[in-house]
RNA sequence: GGCCCGUUGGUCAAGCGGUUAAGACACCACCCUUUCACGGUGGUAACAUGGGUUCGAGUCCCGUACGGGUCACCA
């Protein structure tokens, strides 16, 4: 069969350029040894998974830490995937998360284009090389007769795919093919593999250690019928003309090494190095399974700006998924910049995690906690304006007024900072209290209400607005004392039978009364933030529903 | 089903042939505290399983079980 003919009719040469260009066009890459380009490629589906930003943390810490590049290609190869709109929802999120690549699609660089759908001449050049070769060929198989010879197999307990004898238009003769293409039969180009899938080779996974890969034997499509590649064309054509040195990926790539190791052979390419990463999951009733995300609203970026997760939590909690030594560095240098923790691939953990959000809050917690009121204040403000309620937003008509209450929640000036905000979200409804229009209150009581009425009555006789904290203080107590509750904590924890309570009791009544809730900061400050009138109001609003 | 990967407390995990098997989250108790928190101290709790190799095995080898991934003109 004459070959060169085959290739010049599949793909003419006014589409492409001789090889050697590109090579030249897309030269190796002048960086100091050591450095590695690494590299994000999402495809456009408009839906950012924890799992882009786990990965793209990975691979952005590698390249930026050794001095090398990070860039984002997209790959959009597939039509019916595509949204509109999906490039920015990328860049937005991941941005979000400080994530920064240095190249890539929308932002310059030296071997764009970044969007594979542009590249389509680089891929066709070189399957047009393998056809001359004979490593490729044309395959007029539709998709019915695909299904059936994929039902025999199955039947028959074969290896299902096409190779071998199954690969029937490896075998067709000049004549048919000149046939086909002149009755306008669609068709796509394959790989005519020359693995064996009885050998099998030792294999360096970055992040797995050594595993064992197996020839590939399947001739696997490499351009579709529209003359798009497939993913795994692409990868091996764009990761060796962007001179990516490392490619950290999902571990549901790990069963398709054998074709990109194949591929990349075939090309005459250098294998860029591999680490497989374990992805996220979630315990699901007994089973344990990767973050869905059609039932896991957790599995989407967009859940954590929608909850006003501080961007640095989720990264610091990745960072502790990520590298198993992390956590101990941060507990080290809680106060240095992330990015001088060193990151290294080999402490990547080599078995999938289960997502713990009560893991994540505790690292939101400690990260809120360091934010002044000033900073707070913005943070929230910015969450309120995009996904606050309407009430919400009123929060922050008082810039003064709700600078003192986030003083006073966040424990500012204390010795001791409080840790009671999670995110945005749970923080703005936790300072609802503050706010008139939004005090609807479900009181709850641990005492009789005989007696907390009579509580909220004697301190409302004796509140006075001026008295400093320790002034306030005792007239609690005495209303405690007069009521016989245990105002000494030493004499009721030895004899707690013999008091009703004690001023921690008492106090929570008047919490209660005044917020709403059990747990909030200093009662006296709120208090004094609240004002005499509406501090006032609202213990009798407190005692018109006890009576 | 074939192939590949994995399995240390409830969760994340240290551990590279000899440890009383770290640490963090969660939980519990106590202490601190004039209220709520913060903080502090302590506690419960683990090497999937059966065989080897070895003086000695969480660590090495083989089998079993269980879990995960993948088998497209999707990435």
């Amino acid at each position: 069969m004459d070959l060169i003919k085959l290739a010049n009719a599949l793909i003419p040469d006014e589409n492409v350029k001789p090889l050697s260009y590109y090579e030249e066009r897309y030269p190796e890459r002048s960086l100091e040894k050591g450095a590695e380009v690494t590299r994000l490629a999402p495809s456009p589906t408009g839906f950012m998974h924890l799992g882009n930003l786990y990965v793209a943390l990975a691979n952005e810490r590698i390249a930026h830490q050794s001095g090398g590049v990070f860039y984002l290609r997209i790959e959009d190869t597939d039509e019916k995937r595509k949204v509109e709109g999906a490039v920015e929802v990328i860049h937005s999120s991941l941005k979000y998360f400080g994530v920064a690549f240095d190249e890539g699609a929308d932002l310059c660089g030296e071997y764009g284009p970044y969007y594979q759908r542009q590249r389509a001449e680089v891929y066709h050049a070189y399957a047009k090389e393998l056809i001359k070769k004979g490593l490729a060929y044309p395959c007029f198989c539709g998709e019915e007769e695909l299904e059936k010879t994929r039902e025999y197999q199955t039947e028959n307990k074969l290896l299902p795919g096409y190779y071998g004898e199954f690969a029937k238009c490896r075998n067709l003769t000049e004549e048919e093919i000149y046939e086909n293409l002149k009755a306008g039969k669609p068709y796509v180009i394959r790989l005519k593999s020359q693995g064996d899938v009885e050998k099998k080779h030792p294999f360096r996974d970055a992040v797995k250690g050594e595993i064992t890969v197996t020839e590939n034997n399947q001739d696997v499509v490499i351009l579709k019928s529209d003359g798009i590649p497939t993913y795994h064309f692409a990868h091996a054509i764009d990761d060796h003309f962007m001179r990516t040195t490392l490619v950290i990926r999902g571990e549901e790539w790990l069963s398709s090494l054998p074709i990109h190791i194949e591929l990349f052979n075939v090309l005459g390419f250098k294998l860029p190095r591999y680490g497989h990463n374990c992805s996220i999951q979630k315990i699901d009733g007994d089973t344990r399974r990767k973050l869905s995300k059609r039932k896991d609203p957790e599995a989407s970026l967009t859940f954590y700006r929608e909850q006003g997760y501080l961007p640095e939590a989720v990264r610091t909690y990745m960072m502790t998924l990520l590298n198993s030594n992390f956590e101990e560095w941060l507990l080290k240098f809680p106060d240095k910049p992330l990015d001088e923790f060193k990151y290294s691939i080999g402490k990547m953990g080599k078995s999938g995690a289960l997502f713990d959000i009560l893991k994540l809050n505790d690292i939101s917690k400690n990260c809120m906690a360091k934010l002044s009121e000033k900073e707070m204040y913005e943070f929230l403000k910015t969450w309120a304006d995009e996904y606050g309620t309407d009430e919400q937003k009123t929060y922050f008509k008082n810039e003064e007024y709700l600078l003192k209450v986030l003083t006073l929640c966040m424990g500012i000036g204390g010795k001791k900072r409080r840790k009671d905000f999670i995110c945005a979200k749970q923080a703005v409804e936790m300072i609802g209290y503050f706010f008139d229009a939004s005090f609807s209150p479900e009181y709850s009581y641990r005492f009789d209400s005989e007696i907390v009425k009579k509580i909220l009555g004697d301190f409302k006789a004796v509140y006075t607005y001026a008295d400093d904290c320790s002034a306030w203080f005792d007239k609690m107590k005495g209303v405690a004392a007069e009521n016989g509750f245990a105002t000494d904590m030493k004499a009721y924890k030895a004899n707690p039978e013999n008091y009703p309570g004690n001023v921690s009791d008492v106090a929570e009544m008047l919490r209660v009364a005044t917020t709403g809730l059990s747990n909030t900061p200093d009662l006296w400050t709120i208090m004094q933030i609240l004002g005499e009138e509406r501090t006032l109001a609202r213990l009798n609003k407190a005692l018109s529903f006890l009576s």
